[in-house]
DNA sequence: TGATATATATCGGTCATCGTAGTATCTTCA
DNA sequence: TGAAGATACTACGATGACCGATATATATCA
């Protein structure tokens, strides 16, 4: 139950698991709609992190179903993930404020005299 | 000028110029106290990243001092990396509102009865 | 004199992600 | 009929940002 870093990717995993339990597949469609297809989730990169987060209990299996002769595993957030994923959005709220903030004093360089046509 | 990776720690001596240039000893104080301590920038990390700011162009160095007998070197954003930091910011901003609305359709796991004193 | 603060340089190791390939089933359509 | 594409999971080497530690040097303070 080591800790592991939550970078992009894990982060929509976890926020697509936000709204209930979904199998890989699932989870790479919502991701790309919840970006608006700004972010192709990898398979290998959705199945190691599930693994990852499933480890480290923040996601646990669901169960599984057969549909089409084909297996959905189902993936659902725990309680200490739900906290996990609203942790590290406020993390990300305040930073991306105060970066915000901080740019406002932010002065572009003047543009150089005949540097363009 | 290939694509680099903003993580924290690059996010945070991004955010850390916005207010002007400064120098690699004055971003790892900054960088404690924009964290209220909570992240320590590493050394390592630091110059690293500069190094490929700088190479992205992201970042430029802004002049070399030298007070007490050290040696101080500079480095100030570029519009570009104003810009970068504040799409990374919105990038950020928009993703965590996004986990935050979902977590509202959460429904906490019923506690087990008896599975506590 | 020895510890702490200031300031930069270097480098092996870690780990989340990328990129690609593979296996298998079902549907669609020419 | 058979090729293409969507669905669904597995596997693995490469990449790169960051960690953690060490090194060098000067100034300050107890």
């Amino acid at each position: 139950m080591a800790h592991i870093e939550i970078r992009e990717p894990t982060f929509y995993i976890l926020s697509a698991l936000a709204t209930g339990p979904k199998h890989g597949y699932a989870i790479v469609k919502e991701v790309g709609e919840m970006s608006h297809d700004r972010i192709t989730l990898r398979v290998g990169t959705l199945y190691s992190a599930l693994e990852r987060l499933t480890e480290s209990n923040l996601v646990r299996i669901h169960g599984e179903e057969v549909v089409d002769g084909r297996l959905r595993r189902y993936y659902a957030l725990t309680d200490t993930g739900a906290g996990a994923l609203r942790d590290e959005a406020t993390k990300l709220a305040a930073a991306s404020r105060q970066a915000i903030a901080r740019l406002g004093t932010w002065t572009p360089s003047p543009a150089l005299r005949g540097a363009w046509a």
